[in-house]
DNA sequence: CTCAGGGTTGAACATATGTTGAAGTCAAGC
DNA sequence: GCTTGACTTCAACATATGTTCAACCCTGAG
């Protein structure tokens, strides 16, 4: 452990709201401090670790849990999710948001469309699936 | 292992198609032999036996996979998708098919309609994500 | 009947998504 | 400056979704 010179983040002017604790973010996300860490390890959120390596979180962290969850019921993995936040900047504005939230509906939207389109040639008469044979009984 | 008479399976009038072996649904449905063999095992599929105790399925069982995978990319688990599949005959008619398709994008569409409600009440104002603050920057 | 190819089970492994617990460190009030 | 509660990491466990392997058994063609 050669840790070298490592200084207290209140050292950066920090925006504002930026003592968030992995506790905070849990109770304000409605998950478990352990879904926290493991949400930073998988990119989901991102911390700034203190002098003594404890981390801190913004506000944005307990949103993006919010909106990941949401996002797991339609389907998206935590690797997706860490990829539609991948250009969220680190201090969200309402328009950074509405991106992300439209680009997580449109990618919802698209695999309902792909689901439907699928299910259609399945059932289309000169496809694998047979829906529609044994009418003959 | 005291098999009590067991009598194979072509002593019953098997309706038509009744041979396939868990390769021949492996090909046609595009999945892994093991895979075949999972979904029997929770439910997706259903297999009769032979005298010999192997598994012979109809031909709907490619088509429940096929259907089964396009379910999971909208966030079905296995368990969802058996019970979309608990009220289907044994040897479904088209509109049987029709009737599990409009439950599953019944069901997928409403994912997504929870989706857009659950973001739109994560921005407004009176909620805890406080998507659009600092705007005082 | 024999034999080759494919089926059976069960266990171990693999990835994704977390949770729990142990052992140790940090932070903050007194 | 101590103490107590929260934080750290790491490993083990747990569930969902499969794959792979070993050992053994069935089926069907010749």
């Amino acid at each position: 452990m050669t840790l070298t010179a490592r200084q207290t983040i209140d050292s950066a002017p920090a925006p504002a709201g930026e003592v968030r604790t992995v506790s905070d973010i849990a109770a304000q996300s409605g998950v478990a401090p352990s879904a926290v860490r493991f949400y930073e390890k998988h990119g989901v959120i991102t911390a700034v670790r203190t002098a003594g390596n404890q981390r801190r979180f913004d506000d944005s962290a307990a949103c993006r849990i919010q909106i990941a969850k949401l996002a797991q019921r339609v389907g998206l993995t935590v690797r997706d999710i860490a990829e539609l936040f991948a250009d969220l900047p680190a201090a969200p504005v309402a328009e950074d948001w509405g991106r992300v939230a439209d680009e997580l509906v449109t990618q919802a939207q698209q695999r309902v469309a792909d689901l439907t389109a699928q299910l259609d040639s399945l059932g289309s008469d000169d496809k694998l699936c047979e829906i529609g044979a044994n009418l003959d009984t």
